[in-house]
DNA sequence: GGCCCGGTACTCGGATACTAAATGTCCGAGTGCGGAAGG
DNA sequence: CCTTCCGCACTCGGACATTTAGTATCCGAGTACCGGGCC
C-alpha cells in the first residue's frame, strides 16, 4: 500500500484541528519534516476526490471539504491508493483447458471469489471508521495533542 | 499484492486434484500457460513456508506437504506475499513536535491502530478459509472440473 | 544371470537481468494582496 | 483622501526524473533412472 495514505490520514487529522482555514501543503509537510511537493501530491489526489477542498494564491492552501463524521478511512485510502483490490483476479483460469472464453472469470472463479470476500469485511471496516472517530479518540486519549497542534500551526504562520 | 498469489493458489487446488504423486512446475505453468520458471519461483516460497514439499531428479516435482484442511488462504498469502501489513506504520509522529523517540508509535499512534484493526479482519477471514474449502466449492459448484484436471494431468504425462 | 557402477537426463534452487510502479522533484498556471499612481 | 490599476509574491497543479520492488529468466546443485561392464 502507498505511503501517502499515512501522510494523507494524519493530515486530515491535523486539518480537523485547524478549522475554517486553509492550511497550506508546506506547513502540513513541516510538522511531519515530509518532503512538501510529495505531500502535496497526495493532497491533490484527495482533492479530486472530493475530500479536502483546495485554494490557489496567497491565503490559498487546503481544508476539509465535507465534516470529518462524513470522512471514513476506506475514502481517503481508495483517495490515494486507487479503487482496485489488492488481489486482482487476472482471470488465469481463461487459459486453462475447458476453459469458456465468453465467461468473466472475476465473478464465477471460486478462488477470486473467497479473496473478494476477504477484502470486503477490510473495506468494510474501514468504511466504519471516519475521520471524526480518529479525532475524538486522540482526544480522549492524548487530550494534549489538539491544543498543541493549534498551537504549532499558529506559531508558524508567523 | 503480488500476482503469484493467485497462480499459488490455483496451483495448491490443481495439486489437491493429484494427491500423492510428484507435479513439476512445468506441468503446472502448462496448465495456465504460465512461465515457468517464475512459477516455479512461487512455488519455492511455498516450500520454504513448509505448505509444499519439493523432490528433486526425476520423478521429482512438488506436492502439498499436509492436507488442504491444514492450509488456510492466509498462509499461502504470507509465503508469497511476506508477513507484513498493508498498511505499513512508518512512525511519522516521530518527525512530530513533541514526539517521545523512546515511544514505539506503531503500538500507540491511534491511526496505526485503526488501519491494523482492519487487517487484522482482513487476516481473520483468510485464515478461516482453507484451501479444502476451496476445492470442496469446486466439486460442488463444478463436478466436471475434478475429473477433468486430473484427466488432463495424467494425458500430459505421457 | 545377478550385482555394481557410471553416465545421463531431468528436477529444484538460487543468483542474475529486465520492467513497471512507487517515490521524489521541478517548473508553469492561477490568484489574491499591497502599493503606487491618478483623480 | 479615495479609487483604480498594475505588479508581485505565494499557492496549487501537473509534467518530469529517480529509486525501489515486482516480474522474468538463466545456469548450477542434486537425484533417480538406465545402460553397460564386471563378478
Amino acid at each position: 500500500m502507498n505511503e501517502g495514505v499515512e501522510w494523507a490520514l494524519h493530515s486530515c487529522v491535523n486539518l480537523c484541528f485547524i478549522p475554517g482555514e486553509a492550511v497550506t501543503a508546506k506547513r502540513l509537510a513541516a510538522f511531519y519534516e515530509l518532503p512538501t511537493a510529495y505531500l502535496n501530491k497526495q493532497l491533490q489526489a484527495l482533492t479530486r476526490a472530493g475530500i479536502l477542498s483546495s485554494t490557489s494564491g496567497p491565503k490559498g492552501g487546503f481544508q476539509l471539504a465535507r465534516r470529518p463524521e462524513k470522512i471514513s478511512l476506506l475514502d481517503v485510502v481508495v483517495a490515494i491508493d486507487g479503487a482496485d483490490d489488492a488481489f486482482r483476479c487476472t482471470e488465469i483460469l481463461k487459459a486453462g483447458p475447458g476453459a469458456d472464453s465468453k465467461a468473466d472469470y472475476r465473478k464465477i472463479c471460486l478462488v477470486s471469489q473467497a479473496m473478494h470476500k476477504a477484502e470486503l469485511t477490510y473495506r468494510r471496516e474501514l468504511s466504519g471508521q471516519t475521520i471524526a472517530d480518529i479525532v475524538a479518540q486522540v482526544e480522549q486519549t492524548y487530550p494534549d495533542t489538539a491544543g498543541n497542534t493549534r498551537r504549532w500551526f499558529a506559531n508558524l504562520k508567523s
